[in-house]
DNA sequence: TTAAAAAATATATTATATTTTTTATATTAT
DNA sequence: ATAATATAAAAAATATAATATATTTTTTAA
């Protein structure tokens, strides 16, 4: 998300997606013009402006003349997206160990320094620092394939992350020791510059997280 | 692209966006609102809910504040397109080959068959048949990762199989007899649903093509 | 259960106001 | 005189509101 709201439609959408993510508005949710119009505090257009894009990355799902309505939770689609998400990372992960440079190591160093601090805290109150914890571990995870070198590649990889994080978001409980684990050895692997350990254990990390969000489809 | 435009800006979006691949919208131009407003013959809030769509799937670039721009073409631009082309392309037509069914098959023949008809066409009118040209090849690369199972995927893919187009479109020659060869390859290899084979001429497919396509930044 | 009527909602346009950017012009300093 | 800067005017983007129409959904009646 960006940083600056020069405009109300970026705010908006900016408010709108996070409030999907988070589960405030929940999947398959109706999303009525004349109430997001209310409840945003924008007109009409900027609305629909702003459902017309996340409708284009996959956060909302566009009926024609029926509507728009938050993308719906489905098994499926959560292993599309964690498979597709764990294709894109590891390629990038690869790309980006290999290119790697001192401000690169620098930013991963300070990225996982703070993701560690918050993990700490974690077991405490989840409920409380979920947004935290998500901009930490986003703020890591990019870390890690910011070097890439190809802005396709990040940017399709940000949807992608924020779409698996959706899904993780509607688990009440934090996985925590085990993904802690998995984040040091990732951090340690990429510092030391081992490209295998490293996507391997993405991979793992991101398929651990897929098992522990299926639970939400066990009724 | 839809098949059916029920809406004004659906069809508003079609146009766009094949303007924007064919090059009638050449890169880096600057979209004003009201020049679109009367050649699309749509409300400016048709022509910004349009734009906005296209701007995030990457076709058009938007700057805050100072409107809307044909997403420029850059070397850079292009090499990574094509990358992730062959990342996507090339895991989809695995998965669907080990998926592969009767009528994904029967699918594939007549999507295949097809494109080899315009094929031989082609050497004589190039510029005339370009658009009839990208119906009948996308029709065959879809064809051929159609069954891989993942509609996250497959809509990834659309978006870069697009983008990698618009700059094969800038190119003035046809390809010809290289890629024809390498469609055949292709195409029998996944009849005979040898993954490798297929994968393996799909990359080197996508990157000849890359490699005709950088000729446009020779200058 | 089906059909018709009413209500709700999405789609689309137009008009208008505000803000920001861009362009053109004038001013100042080197 | 030239370059840099400031100012004013024009152009364009952003945003809203009012309105009309079309479609879908819900309600009511047969």
């Amino acid at each position: 998300m960006n940083d600056k709201n020069n405009t109300i439609s970026s705010l908006t959408y900016d408010l709108i997606k996070k409030d999907i993510i988070f589960g405030k508005l929940k999947p398959s949710a109706k999303l009525k013009l004349d109430n997001l119009k209310n409840s945003y505090k924008a007109s009409l257009s900027t609305i629909r402006e702003t459902l017309n894009r996340l409708a284009s990355e996959g956060f909302v799902k566009a009926e024609e003349q029926r509507g728009f309505f938050v993308n719906s939770f489905t098994k499926e689609d959560l292993v599309e997206i964690a498979n597709l998400r764990s294709l894109l990372e590891c390629h990038a992960i690869k790309l980006s160990i290999n290119n790697g440079d001192t401000d690169w190591e620098g930013n991963l160093v300070a990225s996982y320094h703070k993701l560690h601090l918050l993990e700490k805290e974690m077991q405490k109150d989840y409920e409380k620092k979920r947004e935290e914890w998500k901009k930490y571990d986003w703020g890591f995870h990019l870390a890690l394939v910011s070097n890439c070198g190809s802005k396709n590649l990040l940017s399709l990889h940000s949807i992608l992350y924020d779409k698996s994080i959706r899904y993780q978001m509607a688990v009440p409980e934090y996985r925590g020791k085990g993904a802690e684990d998995e984040h040091k050895i990732i951090f340690d692997a990429a510092i030391n510059r081992d490209v295998e350990i490293a996507s391997e254990t993405l991979e793992k990390h991101i398929l651990k997280g897929l098992e522990n969000t299926l639970k939400i489809f066990k009724n």
